[in-house]
DNA sequence: TATTGTTATACTCTATAACTATA
DNA sequence: TATAGTTATAGAGTATAACAATA
């Protein structure tokens, strides 16, 4: 069995799992993984916060647009360089994001069944192997 | 770190460097998934085949639209049960499965540089324990 | 009536290219 | 000119609902 399929198919079936726990939250994964780094890397521009999700700028103001529409987030013009646009939660944000954050807990509790702590180092060794083998 | 987020990242990682290798080959991931599935089990429906490459009927019938408009493949009503569509490769579908092939074989070895047969097993393992407790 | 598959339509995520605003 | 971000547009993959054909 080829590592890239049964990964493929992993993922798919987890990512599934996730996406329907996300949006019984109210969210999705990508608003999701938007929230996680506006509140861990806090005042980066949003080339900087594209690159952490691993999209391009343009998709992530699609996001943005539908974030502030939705008043999770706020944008405004950084005093110091006012091309910068700094991205900000709004309550209903901070809101949604412990929300998601409870999901997600309880999502990776159920993914980790059975799971002693070796074997969760050793799937975090080996992922993360793979990640270098293609980078 | 979530394992979640891992397996997340990891797979995105992977399916873009796996896509665009496809790509390269004249594919893409759902067309591969397709054709390993009608190679694999032959003459099933198309239900199983939806199911077995895990995407909706309406969702096949979409891909193997496209795939029967480039040559790839044939439909025809099976005698035996005329509301059953055969599904086959034509010699240029059959081609093309030969060469994604190629290029998902070395994907794999691009993907196992450094990695033991128990390092493998090890993944396999703890991959199929994820899916279980999620299923 | 139940099953198989298609058509019509739409949604989500993503991307590229051209543009505006600022430096 | 270079940088930050937005707008316009498009494409791939997926889904649901309504439909036609067959049993």
């Amino acid at each position: 069995m080829p590592i890239g399929l049964d990964l493929a198919r992993t993922a798919k079936t987890c990512a599934r799992a996730f996406d329907d726990a996300l949006a019984a939250a109210g969210g999705s994964a990508p608003v999701w993984q938007i929230l996680i780094s506006i509140k861990t890397r806090e005042l980066g521009t949003q080339r900087a916060l594209a690159a952490a999700v691993g999209i391009q700028g343009a998709t992530l103001t699609h996001h943005l647009n539908a974030m502030e529409s939705g008043g999770l987030v706020t944008r405004r013009r950084d005093p110091a360089n006012r091309r910068v646009h700094v991205v900000e939660l709004t309550e209903a944000g901070e809101e949604l994001f412990h929300k998601l954050r409870g999901a997600a807990v309880t999502f990776d509790q159920r993914l980790r069944a059975g799971f002693s702590d070796g074997d969760a180092a050793e799937l975090a060794r080996l992922l993360g192997k793979l990640r270098d083998n293609v980078g």
